[in-house]
DNA sequence: AAAATTTCCGTGTGCGCACACGAAATTACA
DNA sequence: TGTAATTTCGTGTGCGCACACGGAAATTTT
């Protein structure tokens, strides 16, 4: 039933240790017997057993990852890591090894080193996290150059050789925003755009949501539509966002929601909640815990996960399922955009 | 590093037969030499290594899974078989074998022999989905006597023996429909909670959503609570659910909103669509085809989804893990009850 | 033409476990 | 005490593959 390497090998007239000289690429194979071989395997569809192919074979299947550390300031990251190491885990029959090779996401210089450091250990594959756009994809690049498979996550740089990009659509996420604060106000009044981000991090994903967030109201046609007001805050101390905010409260008037573009919302939220105003409708991204504590009190209405830790665990999976079960994945592996209420909460939480 | 048969045997002062022989619970081994041996396993903390397991045993791992089947009109059972049988070959390295026993949902007799023929079968493990409550515990019974493990799915019988229950909490479910109503009508106004359900079919889910449902009003307080007014329709033709609703439109003034209880939401949106009330908040349940065409053309406002297909995915996956993995699961597998729109509805679909 | 390389390929062993077979030890019985 | 029956256990083989080793054939060198 199922074909083995023993059958390839009667079939060719050739020893099974030739077969597996021609399937590993290895030398010392004739190139008449290797062609022969390799038409043979394609006609039969060889699939090599992968239960056998582990355990016979003594070298682990080494994964690097590339990603920057976390801290107690800053656990976006964490999550990530966990969801790699966890799909390890659980795979860890097949004798994988996951290596971190962790930088800090404010210094392209230790990026530089971290990458230099992976790239000379020869891994089987890599998983990574572009930070920053422009020397991630030279890294890729020489990932392709010692033909090392790759995979990017959380944000997409499309390099053509790359396994899969496993993330989340930021556009659309946007307009899921849109679509829950169409819900809540109906329309009427104004909102407010907050992007509240220092040195830029992440900033395609914020100008992406802001855009699918502006897109919605637009191809909406016969309803009411809000007027928008985008601001950027480029500071996350409390005062200075308490400032600015208030600020818009006095210069506009009939605000009904705010929709923050990142995980900072529970400073927003804490300056409702401070001035104890309860009718705003309030929506921001990501289950971090200062975020649920005002989910949990009815300031924040809705939040959208981006699904860190399954982001990581998918991003595992899919390499290795693609390197050593030859299953092609797609090549944009969407997370979905769940929303969260305090409701559903605890469905999601790990 | 890892504990082989062979080091416990060393240990032991046996020969890895006889380790083999302990840990199969096979005869042939004095009671003194099994206990020995026993109590070495757990000492050293042996676990089988899955690959060469399954390598070396010829017989596969044999799964019956009892559930209603589907027709072309009855498709609720299709996904949750779709997502057992994508687990199952994403495991069939391991030699897994899935063997359906699929009865009427609606003809008790049919599940009583198509469960018979399952226990004559001696499976390794069974997957079931409780329809007939009564008729279900006897059948765990049964198979607790025979001791094979078996683990429900989509309705949670909670019987002690088994060894998890993958399924919704459908009172949660209720509770985040509320929310999602109280975003969109702000508590005013009146709400309709209909339940269309012929033979009372999963009765206990209908009746557990309207349950967390109502509670959440309940345990509001300060904000405005609209008048709740419930209805259960017996039919499921379009004539009797049209003449139903809209009597109660007329009887009714003021309604801002209808959770429709389970799937046949689709019929709501029919009716709220032919008589162009485009102001009423409309949530419902799954997933399916006619209530994603009301929900692109913003007639039904929110659906939640009780991921069938993740239901079965997961149901085989546990039994699997805690089976051969020897990964004790947790007894109540909740799966996330997600709020579904028109903008993040593609991420759902399979 | 013999020797020295190099190219090409077959054989054998082991990964950790399952299971069949048969041997040894023990017991039962004459 | 000897034999048969039974219990208890060890050995050997195979699952499909990876990889080391060494040998035969082809090629080059002397």
């Amino acid at each position: 039933m199922k074909i083995r390497i023993k059958d390839i090998a009667d079939r060719a007239g050739v020893s099974t240790g030739t077969i597996d000289r021609v399937i590993h690429g290895r030398e010392e194979v004739s190139p008449g017997t290797r062609s022969r071989v390799l038409s043979i395997l394609k006609e039969m569809r060889y699939e090599p057993d992968i239960l056998a192919s582990s355990l016979a074979s003594r070298r682990p299947f080494r994964i690097a990852v590339l990603i920057p550390f976390h801290t107690p300031e800053n656990w976006f990251w964490k999550d990530p890591m966990n969801g790699i190491n966890n799909a390890c885990s659980e795979l860890n029959h097949f004798r994988i090894e996951v290596k971190e090779f962790l930088y800090d996401q404010f210094d392209k210089n230790g990026f530089l080193e971290k990458s230099v450091e992976l790239l000379e250990s020869f891994p089987d594959a890599v998983i990574a996290a572009p930070v920053f756009n422009h020397e991630t994809r030279e890294f890729f690049d020489r990932c392709h150059e010692q033909s090392i498979p790759f995979i990017s996550m959380n944000d997409n740089i499309r390099h053509p050789e790359q396994v899969a990009y496993v993330g989340q659509d930021p556009r659309q996420s946007g307009a899921v925003a849109a679509q829950l604060m169409k819900t809540g106000t109906n329309g009427q009044g104004k909102i407010l755009v907050i992007s509240i981000a220092r040195d830029m991090d992440n900033y395609n994903h914020i100008l992406n949501r802001e855009k699918g967030f502006r897109e919605y109201w637009e191809k909406l046609n016969g309803s009411a539509v809000p007027e928008i007001i985008t601001r950027a805050i480029p500071k996350d101390t409390y005062n200075y966002i308490k400032r600015t905010i208030g600020g818009m409260f006095e210069e506009f008037s009939d605000i009904r929601g705010i929709f923050v573009t990142n995980s900072r919302v529970y400073q927003v939220a804490r300056f409702l909640h401070n001035t104890e105003q309860k009718n705003i409708m309030l929506v921001g991204y990501d289950l971090i815990n200062p975020n649920i504590k005002y989910l949990n009190n009815d300031t924040i209405d809705y939040l959208i996960s981006q699904k860190p830790h399954e982001q990581g665990y998918k991003a595992l999976m899919t390499i290795f399922n693609a390197l050593r079960l030859n299953k092609k994945p797609t090549p944009e592996l969407l997370i979905p955009i769940d929303i969260i209420c305090k409701e559903n909460l605890c469905c999601y939480q790990v």
